[in-house]
DNA sequence: ACATAATAAGCAGATATCTGCATATTACGC
DNA sequence: GCGTAATATGCAGATATCTGCTTATTATGT
């Protein structure tokens, strides 16, 4: 839908949102499974209706610089008798986007910013 | 459904003639998902509804002693980009089963029995 | 203001395996 | 011959990820 350059798409945003969540809970890395898991308890659940759409998404996030990701070592799943993770982290400059985009979208009344030396 | 002591189901017996199909053509060890293919070319699709019905009867033959199972070595499904699979091959007492059940259920005509000593 | 070009999102299905719960089917004893 | 107990089957969904094709949405240029 020809995103404005340089800005994220809302799904993207949510994404990196959950990401953040999640590692204030000391899940890092995590796998996009889990992100649409965690992208359906919070209120983001209509912007996530199909799978696809998220691992695009977590797709172009890694193309652009704002998450990385590997793949856990393939013993593991094979011992835990479930399919492959691919384990995402959001970087610095996914950090820095999300918290531009959220100056720009509208300001969160309850957020802590931590670069506030405008 | 209660089976006769000491006999295979029909699903049970598709799947014996699917591995056996199979490796003729050199497909040896096979996996559960490659006998679904299998038995959707054959005839025997109606046999075959719904996988968890076909990994259940996969366990039973092996806990009957008539297939084993390995899994494979977790790099390659890691390599090859898909999920893990389970190798099945037929056992010397599996044929044995499978000879026997044709003979009780009907002649089969273009059979070349191998021990026909009787 | 509006058409167009770009591209995100949705839908469907492939790849593999497994589990719980409900239903159908059958063998066997009476 | 018939009821019951045993169990195979079906249905649905979990676990993870990915791709092709169509549709919707938006930014931008005119």
């Amino acid at each position: 839908m020809r995103r404005k350059t340089g800005s994220l798409v809302p799904l993207e945003l949510a994404i990196c949102g959950a990401a953040l969540a999640l590692r204030e809970r000391g899940v890092e890395p995590f796998h996009g499974y889990l992100i649409a898991k965690e992208l359906k308890h919070a209120s983001d659940a209509k912007l996530l209706t199909a799978y696809g759409t998220l691992y695009r998404a977590l797709g172009r996030l890694e193309q652009m610089g704002l998450m990385t990701s590997t793949w856990e070592d393939p013993q593991i799943p094979a011992d835990a008798n479930r399919p492959r993770r691919r384990l995402y982290a959001i970087t610095q400059d996914g950090q820095t986007a999300v918290i531009n985009a959220a100056r720009e979208t509208g300001p969160a009344p309850l957020a802590t910013p931590r670069a506030s030396e405008s």
